[in-house]
DNA sequence: GTTCGCGCAAATATACATTTTTTGTTGCTT
DNA sequence: AAGCAACAAAAAATGTATATTTGCGCGAAC
């Protein structure tokens, strides 16, 4: 058929998505237009563009005439965003539980066992395996909510967890002291595969609860927290 | 002393967006660039950036190297719509009925007194009070959530209320048989300054079900009822 | 009747010009 | 001498024009 060739734009938008995720660009800073031309081989207009998709999605915001800036964090939005994201997160997990089919059952067995097989591999990161863990653990919550048949819950859940990711890599390695993931999504399949809807929500909710708990705990380089020094 | 220049692109953006929402481009439609260049007097390197960012508003989408097309619409997309923007303004309300303080209800009761100065001017699309009134309408709206701590649900309720504002004005003049909407408001803010929740989320329950229960009977020009949206 | 190839139209990418912002310097005032 | 203001130069973002690539359709050949 039709050889499926992503535009360069899409390419790039992509490749800054992820850069911006894994903070390899600082939340609050510039960026600068030439300086990523240089660094993904790419013209000023698809760079344009890339940064332009990415500000509706909450990652970059623009400011006319003054260029592109990485959206700042802060412990009051990580907060908002974890209430939010519980909400959303219970809601399309109930609906999926009530809707998933057999094939929605067995693509959660496959992506808790290609998870597994990591553990806990998103303890050191920049290691090559923490990248994979990360892709298989949004693969993971993914094919929990999947059966979820309004799309739009899907499409918020899915913004949501761009945001929460960048969050979860912004923070070094978090203290996940007497924590085991791995038992917490072992549990979360077992449920959700069992049909219990109540168990489902709760270990969910801990589950996302506990994560931002640590997450505001660590060392992150918040905003607030630089704002003494140069204020806005 | 700062001149506030938008941007040429941050304009073509906002009249795109106009465009999209007032139904001047049919759903599915495509938008060819060169035509919207001559149309807005931008170039092309405006135009796209500025269709890209209707990308991630679920205005427009990007199908790489074909160009951008108008968002279809369907019955199911409306149904889906409909049930999670009752949810986030319910919730956006009953937040703001507790947080909300003095100007927060002025500005509630002055939106309504504008919007109810227009009584039922939306019924003639077209015309240019119709325009005024949508304004209005949208204002009154935000004003009730306003008070909202949460960015992040205030967020998802703008983004949803756009898609439903499109809906809306795609309906040609929509069976209201029977119906007083501005009744509908009144009572409505009536119950928000009063502080009581939970009339008020059963009157902002049945105003949004009815809304769409009527453009589900009008005779939109509905795309085949085609599961088109993807909300990847 | 199907398939391959050519040509046109449109989207994508790049290079260039313009405008705006920022920064660094100079000179004046206190 | 130190600090502020205005000005000038440089950097960066925005906007435009142009070249390249890709997709689609028509027609001819097998």
């Amino acid at each position: 058929m039709t050889t499926v060739h992503k535009s360069l734009t899409a390419r790039t938008c992509d490749r800054l998505r992820m850069a911006v995720i894994e903070s390899r660009y600082a939340p609050g800073e510039r960026l600068r237009i030439e300086e990523i031309c240089r660094d993904l081989q790419a013209s000023s207009g698809a760079v344009r563009e890339a940064l332009s998709r990415l500000t509706a999605e909450g990652l970059v915001i623009a400011e006319p005439q003054r260029g592109f800036v990485v959206a700042p964090i802060s412990r009051r939005d990580l907060t908002d965003l974890t209430e939010v994201r519980i909400d959303i997160e219970l809601r399309c997990l109930h609906q999926s539980i009530l809707h998933g089919d057999m094939e929605w059952e067995a693509a959660i067995i496959a992506a808790r066992h290609r998870l597994g097989s990591l553990r806990n591999a998103f303890l050191t990161p920049g290691a090559p395996e923490a990248q994979t863990w990360h892709q298989l653990h949004a693969a993971f919550h993914d094919a929990l909510a999947a059966a979820c048949p309004n799309r739009w819950w899907l499409r918020l859940r899915q913004q949501l967890y761009v945001q929460s990711e960048r969050y979860r890599r912004l923070s070094g390695p978090a203290d996940e002291t007497g924590r085991d993931v791995h038992a917490e999504h072992e549990a979360l399949a077992e449920a959700v595969v069992g049909r219990d809807a109540a168990r489902a929500e709760t270990l969910m909710r801990d589950h996302l609860t506990r994560t931002t708990d640590i997450l505001l705990g660590s060392r992150m380089p918040f905003a607030e927290d630089a704002e003494a020094r140069s204020p806005a």
